[in-house]
Formats: C-alpha cells, structure tokens, sequence
DNA sequence: GATGAATGAGCATTCATTCAT
DNA sequence: AATGAATGAATGCTCATTCAT
C-alpha cells in the first residue's frame, strides 16, 4: 500500500522536476504533471497538499543529499588532508548535480526568485551551504592568507559550479555535448581544481604587485 | 505625443523589470505592473501587444547595449592590445550589468526557461555573445595552446560574470553588500582578472603534469 | 456484526447532526463527518449509499419519532379532553426538539432549501404535521369558531415550536440561556399555552370588533 | 460608466437572491447567478471581490433599510403613542419584509449557520435588531409588568414576524396562497396585534393563576 | 467488513486581452 | 490616447464516489 503510494509519489516528483525545469514552476500546471505522469491531477493535491507543497517536495531532494554530501566531507577534514576533502566534495557535487542536472537547474534558478517559495527553508539550506564551504575553505588555508580572500573564493565556487547547469544551452553549443556527460564533468573538475589552487595559494607579499592597472571606467 | 507615450512605455518597462526579477515573468501580472506604473492596465497591451511583447522589449533593452559593448571592445582588438580590450570588456560588462543589476538578474534567470521566451531572439544574442568572447580570446592567445581550452574558458568566464546577479542574496550574507555595489564590482572585476590571466597563460609542456590525479567517484 | 455495524451507522448520524447543523449540508464534507466518526470515509458512502442517503437519515430519524408523538396525541382525543392533548402534545414537542434540538434546528432549516431535499419525502412528512396539527385544533374548537382562523393558529402554532431552535444564539443573548435547557423549554411551553389558549377562545361576535384601525402603509 | 457597472451589479445581486434562497448560499455557483443574470462569472469576482463578498453585499442590502426601518420608529416613540409606533414597526417590518420575501427567507435561514458569514457583521446587526425591539417593548409597557417577560415577548416577536418567509411552501397549503401577498399579510399582521396586545397587557395579580397544571413529561 | 488509493466532475478565482467610449 | 467594463480560457483545488485489496 505505502509502496504503491510512493511509486505514484515518486512519479509525480519526476514528472514535476521535468517539467519545472523546463517550464518554470509557474508555468507549469499540476494538469501538465499529472498527465505526464500518467496520473489524475487530484492525486498531487493529495500526496503533496497542494502545488506548493510539490515544490517543497523537490527542493528537499535536492537540498538534503547535496548538504549531507558537503557535510559528510566537511567531517573528513578532522583526519584527511583538508585538500584532498575538498576537491572530493567539489568533485561529488559535479558528479550529483550531473546525475540531477534538471533538477539542479531548476533550484539554482528558482531560488532567484523572491515569491513562491518559502523563504526560510532556502534560507537555512544556503545558510548550510555556505558555512561547510566556508569551513573547507579555512581548512585549507590555515593561519595563512590566501591569494583570494575567503569570500570572494567561495562566492567564485558557487558560481562555478552551478554554471554549467544554468548554462547547458550555451554548453550544448560549445562542446557539442550535454553538460551531464562524465566527459564534460571531468574536464570541468580539472578546470575548477586548476583555479582552486591558484586561488588558494599562500600568499607572502602583496598579492596584486604585477598586474597592470584596470582600465579607468566610470561607473553611472 | 510621442514624447508622452515614450515616457508611459519608459515606465512600464522599469515597472516591469523591478516585478519580473522579484516575482518571475509568470508570477507578475500585468495588473502589478500598471499599479507600479501608475497606469490602467489596457495599456500594457496597447503599446507592446501584450505580456509577452513587454518580455520581449526587456530581453531588447538589456541584450542591445550588452552586445553593443561587446562588439566595440571586439573592434579595437585591430589596433590595441587584445588583452587590454579583453580586460576592458570584462570591466564594462561587470559595470554595464551593476547598473541593471534587477534586469541582469531576471534575463540570465529566464533564458533558462525554455517556454515563454521566443528561442530564436534569445538563441542569436547569446550565439553573437559566444562569437564575440571566442574572438576575443582567439585574439590574446594568437596561434599558442592556454593553460584551458578556449570553450572552458568561455563557459567559465560566462559563469563568473553572471554569478554576482544571480546570486546577489548569497552575496549579501558574505560581503555584507549587495553586488551593485562600485567596491564589490571593483573586488570581483580583479579576482577574473587573476583567473583569465592564468587561465590564458601560454602552455610549453603538458598543462595538467603535476596536478594529483582526482579522487575517484563513481557516477551513478 | 449488524450490531457492530449498527453502532458504526449511529457514530455517523450524530457526526453528521453535529456538522450538518453548524456548517450546513452542503458546507460539511463527508470526510468531516469521517473525520469526526473516527471512520474512513468510504464507509459513509458503503452504509448509506452517498451524502443524499446520510441526508434522508438524518431527515428520517427526526420525522418518524416527531411524527409518530404527533399521532399519538391525536389518538387520544377520542376519549381524553381534545385540550389536555393538544397542550400535551405541544409540551412533547418542544421537550423532543430540545432533547435533539441540533437535528431541530438542521431539519427546519434545511427544509426552506428547495434542491438537495428530495422534496417528496419532506412533503409527506409536512403534509402528515399539516393535519395532525388541523386535527388537534379542529377537536377543541368544535362546532364553534374561534378568535384566530384555524389556518393561523397552525401557522403561528409552528413558527412558535421552531423559533427558539432557529434562533439558539438570539435565546442565548436574551436569556443567557440555552434553548435546549429545561427552564428555557418550560417558560417557553407556558408562554405558548397563553397564547393558544386566547387563539383558540369560542367568539361571539365578530372577532376584531375593538382592535384600532391598522396605520395604513402602502405595499410596493 | 458607473451608472453601467451599477446596473450590472443589481443584476448580480437580483439573481444571487433568487438562487441563494431557493438552493442555499453553498449550493449555488457563481456561474448560476452570472448565467441568470447574463454576465460573465468573472464580473462577480470583478465587482464583489468574491462570492463572499457577493454574500455580504445581500446581507448588507437586507439588514440596511431592515434597521433603519426600525430605528425610525424607535425615535418616534418621543413624541408618539408607543404602541401605535410598535404596531407601525411592525407592519412595516411585515411590509419590507413581503417586498423582499426571498432575500427575506435566505437571510433568516443563513443565519443559523455558522460558517460562511462573517459572524462580527451578523453579531452586530441582531443586537441592534434586539435593542429596539427591547425599546419599544419597554416603551409601551412603561414601569408596569406585561402578562409575559419583555424577553419571551422578543422571542416569540422575532419568530412571528420570520415565520411566514421561512415556511412559505407550508403557507401555500394551508391558506392557498403566497406569504408575499397584500391579503396575507394584512391578516398576518393582525393576528400578531391580537398576540401583542394580550402579551403587553399589564398585570395586577399573578399572570398564571388560573392556568391548567402542565402535563408532567419527563426530559430524557 | 473496512480501508487507502485514485478519479473525474465541478468549484471559485485569476488573468491577459478586447472593446466601446 | 487612454480607460474601465467585460470576457473566456485556464488554473489550483475540493469533494463525493469508486475500487482493489
């Protein structure tokens, strides 16, 4: 009985994530999802109290693997080389977020949103986010001072790793393949290992000694 | 005449890209929009044929100067140094993006979005995008190998410029200051800087020899 | 097994009274009635073949009892004195509706619906009131004619019986007191007898010979 | 315009009258009253904010003039025979009351229902209602006792004057004719003037002397 | 007999758009 | 040019009912 309420369950997450991704959350009617999922419409009032409740159903499986991965390697660091921990977790949540790529598009997207979505859940969920990549960052670096400060490193991370999933057009495009592929994700790795490094460096004099001078640009 | 209709249309397009960042295109009515502009809502569709062609206005209004911006640095590349145009681009569209940080916002969101946008409009600016950032690459490495790829630096590069936008709440709890800001900007224009030149670095040997070989993971 | 259900069928009626009465018939659902039942509310459907079933029992279960004190009364008027029985009955009947004065005061209001009754039921059921009622007035009065028409006295006879369940909260205001309660009932079953016992005084006369012109007002 | 909307708006709430008081508040839908009334069901949620908002304007268009009727006589009482005022009340209450017998059935019905109306507007209406009523009873009485208590008076005032719009189909058997008509209520309204003079009639000695033993029934 | 899953019809409501003025 | 009235399509949701277990 309970099993088959979460097949019809996971169905309709399925169907849901498919078409939000591709859709928006708001463009997308509980009617499309049902029928996508081969279900009638009444069911996801049922399962999930209401459309919002769905979409509260898909962050969650988002959020809560992608944050239990991040915390499981913030734990490591106590006994590993905290490099190593890093680019492990780099690495997994490349790998995670291609084995959900729509549903990672759909989240780094809709959470730019102010409405529809409740905000303290998001909230927390960043909140987490930030504090175990704040805690690797540190790891790494120690008492020194690195060649990015912290934020500015962890902020260039997030981005990193969401834009290829907010970008697979634009990757469609110039790859010629779908940023899920391992291939992609590999070379990705290697690129944002190759920065993170760079980034992380200790630094021992003034870190911007040798670069030119900006171009004088006034601002509106 | 015109000159009051310019100035009702001005309206309504600030009107609507203040709710459409916030509230998303679909989840803005154009009701809230003439509320915000102080006119009834029958003009909405009067002077842009309706919510989509408002959309569309928009989408005009932010990818014309951006792709202007960027054809321009691509045209001095004849007779200045490519780098410095390369620099100077990157500057510009940092500031061109700070001063419509709501409308940079809300178009990198959208595009995202298959439904809603008319592909073809969206899908030549972003092809005039890429052409203009691989010449402007082709242009500082000439005939040498970099340290990364022409298409990885592309897509990283595109990532970095629209993170601050998209993630302007992230960036709120880390810098306490939001991304519009003239010192944020100036921060994070250096910190591309530090990467492009290491990412554009001319290559002897093998880029990758000493880098340790990546924690294996399987993908699922 | 007929007991236990038996005693399933009762948990619903008296579910029902309570919901049908406060929210309406059509403003409870039957999963309230479940809910408060403590039944799955397919049962409902199962024991009384849909919401109309459970409608006509409760319908049912005050008509029959309220009619069959009605009959009982009328009976007894072929040798007990018509008066002792019409008061006899009156005081049956507030004393019936203020020991179900929830199912009181649903049925007399639900009656003034015109869909969602099977209309001929209700009729009956008034039809048979109708004439008890005419029966138990026409035996006091006799030959004779008294101060009101019969037809009034009937009518006024059953606006009295049914106004303190209808208007429980405006008892309450007033009286501090609930309809349903003894004290209530027995001033009330006093103040009606007064009345009846003027109505019903053999005339002489004509009727109206000393009451003051009415103040004339115009009907639209 | 407004004189426009104006009229579609009576047209609404025409036939929200009529279908509310022949298939209840619940059991009629938008789209009953705007076909009824020609319009689009959009109109009603355009002009009344709702159903409920449409509900409360019906309310509104019953207890208004209801009130204000009664509070006109009410202050006549200074100057005026307070029972000619009573009697005038009442007549003309019977006489608003016959010219809206829908509204004035749906709105005596509705009442007893819980849910569904805003109960602080309802509240506040029926106080009123009960302080005039409880003025000009006082008004008439003066320092003296009347053969029944002032609150019983109320009470059976109240039931006698809803009485005919609440039993409408049972007032067609019996008399063969509606309870809107001039004949009726010319009837009605004296026989309520014979109850209320009794009723008023001030008391020397005990009010039950002489009055027959109730039979003793016991309550369950 | 009793239950939870599943359904389809129907609900109030929202909204972009049209149109007469 | 500009507006308020009016519309119809579509949306999220509710609910009585059915059915397999």
């Amino acid at each position: 009985m309970s099993g088959q309420a979460g097949i019809a369950k996971q169905s309709i997450i399925e169907a849901a994530i498919e078409l939000f991704t591709t859709k928006g959350f708001k463009g997308t009617t509980i009617r499309d999802i049902a029928g996508r999922a081969r279900l009638n419409s009444a069911n996801i009032s049922y399962y999930f109290q209401g459309k919002q409740g769905l979409l509260e159903a898909c962050l969650v499986s988002f959020f809560e693997p992608y944050l239990s991965l991040l915390e499981k390697e913030n734990k490591k660091v106590a006994w590993e080389d905290p490099e190593i921990c890093f680019h492990r977790a780099i690495r997994k949540i490349l790998v995670f977020q291609s084995d959900h790529h729509l549903l990672t598009r759909f989240v780094w997207r809709e959470i730019t949103i102010d409405s529809q979505i409740s905000r303290e859940i998001i909230s927390s969920y960043l909140m987490k986010e930030r504090y175990y990549f704040k805690e690797l960052t540190s790891a790494v670096i120690g008492e020194h001072h690195s060649a990015l400060p912290v934020s500015m490193i962890i902020i260039q991370l997030k981005g990193m790793l969401s834009t290829p999933f907010l970008n697979s057009h634009y990757i469609s495009e110039v790859w010629g393949m779908h940023p899920k592929e391992p291939y992609f994700i590999e070379k990705y790795y290697e690129s944002i290992i190759d920065w993170l490094q760079e980034a992380l460096k200790v630094q021992k004099s003034d870190m911007h000694a040798d670069r030119p001078p900006a171009p004088a640009i006034k601002t509106v």
